[in-house]
DNA sequence: CTGAAAGCGCTTACAG
DNA sequence: CTGAAAGCGCTTACAG
């Protein structure tokens, strides 16, 4: 564990420079003097010390990855889907998990940035960061994903949910729906704001009412999805179909329903949002808008390689599909306004 | 991006020396030059290089994790909770998906000793690994998580389902089952392994057999679990009750059977590992083999602390739950023999 | 092609 | 309490 260059050029007989440049490939070293060094290496056991390196090149590989949420399936697939793509381009990725807390968001941030990560990638969590304005004051390279801060000239990558929820709305509405609520998310989230801003207008393109009582505000976790069902099924006219804006809040709507008894999709429909393997599998399979999450990951990555070594980057606005699956009843909706297309 | 303690040594007036004591919080330094000290950083915006400090004290403040597949829920909230648990301890985590393949097991590993994590946790693959080996020849304090190496002499922290998976076959007999079925992991996988003989070792204490095609073998993905409940489905007597010892292999088997219209806990009852969140939300709930597995990823990082200060930690082995859903089958099994608990 | 030497930014004995 | 100096393990101009 503790085998240096140093110890490698005397057992070669060469100086530590011929070694390094040896052992890394470079070129202008003789044949005869790299053989006797990789030998050497070999025989001694070395083992090359990046920090080191990193030290002396201000290179770490290192790119640092702040996450809101690692369990949520979302967050999973594409730190997954991150990791991958930065190994890739070679670099190792810090993870850590801000848990949506802003003060935890700020830890990590100092810390990657002592650390000396060569970029950034981040899903930004909600409220005032001071270290993410330093971070981004100071020039580090970085990229959110996600989720932009408007106030930041950050390049950016998501998808945009609109085009799909207003095909949503279309196909709710296709099936005889008119009542239809939506489980928003956190008030100040731009992603949560423009979800309920596109089904808002979307409901206006169809003249359907949205009245106050359907609009119920959670904050992406399962268990705030769960609350807003069943204030929304308690209601003297509960609604005919439920709308939440990310994988947990459906869960969570799901199970309240079913543990009322009623049956989705026939009861009363549900879409959500995100498209975590089990969605279908459910029963009714859900129909859901569904994010390119990998495709958002990669590109991610491409778009902070693009920053590391250019200085600027573009964002990046994917679009999320529709998937139409049984949750939303396909045949007798109970107050079935005459429009349904159902047999 | 360049201040170092040579400037707030310099701005300050006193010796690089100081500058480190005072900004170390470390005794030894008058308070009015620790107040200068500081103020000087504030003043330049100066940030600390870890990857110096971590040259000079080798301490990097790192360990390693190497998952087999990340987009696997249980791997994901281990994965989750290891984070969590390092960062109480001050560790940052470097994380690697070697995708259940062993050089990228092998490549992952040779790069974070190169980092000089401090330690190292990991699901080994399957098959030989000469980094592993390496690794452990070093002395690299490190343990494993979830899958033991038989050959190898490493702490090891994961769960036992025998007992759990025995009381699953209690269940299933009580309800009535007698044609149970198997689809285990891979033959050289100990953890497979280890399921499928408690399996075996339960059908025999009820006096049951298990003939060769009730017994098949996945490897842990989604789509093994959906051709091997194909193939068990093709069976000229299919079994009545399927087994499936992880989560995404219970998934593909719940997806062919519900593809065959064949209605889950009446039909034909399953019985699964693991316990994501929508286990619970399916249709009907799911019956598993419960794994503490957020525990299991905070005892592994407490006992990877424990290697690093003492050189040596214990193994643990935590148990499994079960939990008694629906999918089984409460009533009328078709060929109930009369031993049926259902109404 | 090869080597001597400086230096990356810290921390830590060692003196005083 | 404070500072001068060495050194962690590399890489890279700079000479030759």
């Amino acid at each position: 564990m503790a085998v240096t260059v140093a110890d490698v050029a005397r057992y070669a007989g060469v100086s530590t420079a011929s070694v390094s440049r040896a052992l890394s490939g470079a070129d202008g070293v003789g044949e005869t003097v790299r053989a006797r060094v990789i030998a050497a290496a070999q025989a001694l056991g070395y083992q090359p010390n990046d920090v080191a390196r990193s030290l002396r090149t201000t290179r770490t590989q290192t790119v640092g990855l702040i996450i809101p949420d690692v369990v949520n399936p979302f967050f999973g697939e594409l730190a997954s889907a991150i990791e991958e793509a930065a190994h890739q381009y070679g670099y190792s990725v810090i993870l850590c998990n801000a848990n949506e807390q802003t003060e935890r968001q700020d830890r990590y941030l100092e810390l990657m940035l002592a650390r000396r990560v060569e970029g950034l990638l981040l899903t930004p969590v909600l409220g005032e960061s001071p270290a993410l304005h330093a971070a981004a004051r100071q020039g580090v390279p970085m990229v959110f994903v996600d989720r932009a801060v408007p106030s930041m000239e950050v390049a950016v990558v998501r998808a945009d949910g609109r085009p799909a929820i207003s095909k949503l709305v279309e196909h709710l509405v296709g099936l005889g729906h008119e009542r239809i609520a939506v489980i928003a998310g956190p008030r100040q989230s731009p992603t949560g704001h423009e979800r309920l801003t596109a089904f808002r207008t979307a409901m206006r393109a169809h003249s359907l009412r949205l009245p106050r009582e359907l609009v119920r505000v959670g904050d992406f976790q399962m268990d705030s999805g769960r609350r807003a069902a069943a204030q929304l099924l308690d209601l003297d006219e509960p609604p005919t179909a439920v709308f939440a804006v990310d994988d947990l809040m459906t869960l969570g709507a799901v199970q309240e329903i079913r543990r009322r008894g009623l049956r989705i999709g026939t009861d009363v429909a549900v879409a959500g949002f995100d498209d975590p393997p089990w969605f279908q599998l459910m029963e009714p399979p859900l129909t859901t808008v569904s994010q390119p999450v990998s495709r958002m990951g990669t590109l991610a990555v491409e778009t902070l390689v693009e920053a590391i070594g250019t200085g600027s980057a573009r964002s990046h606005l994917l679009d999320c599909d529709l998937v139409i699956r049984d949750s939303c009843g396909e045949a007798a909706i109970p107050r079935g306004a005459g429009r349904s297309s159902g047999t």
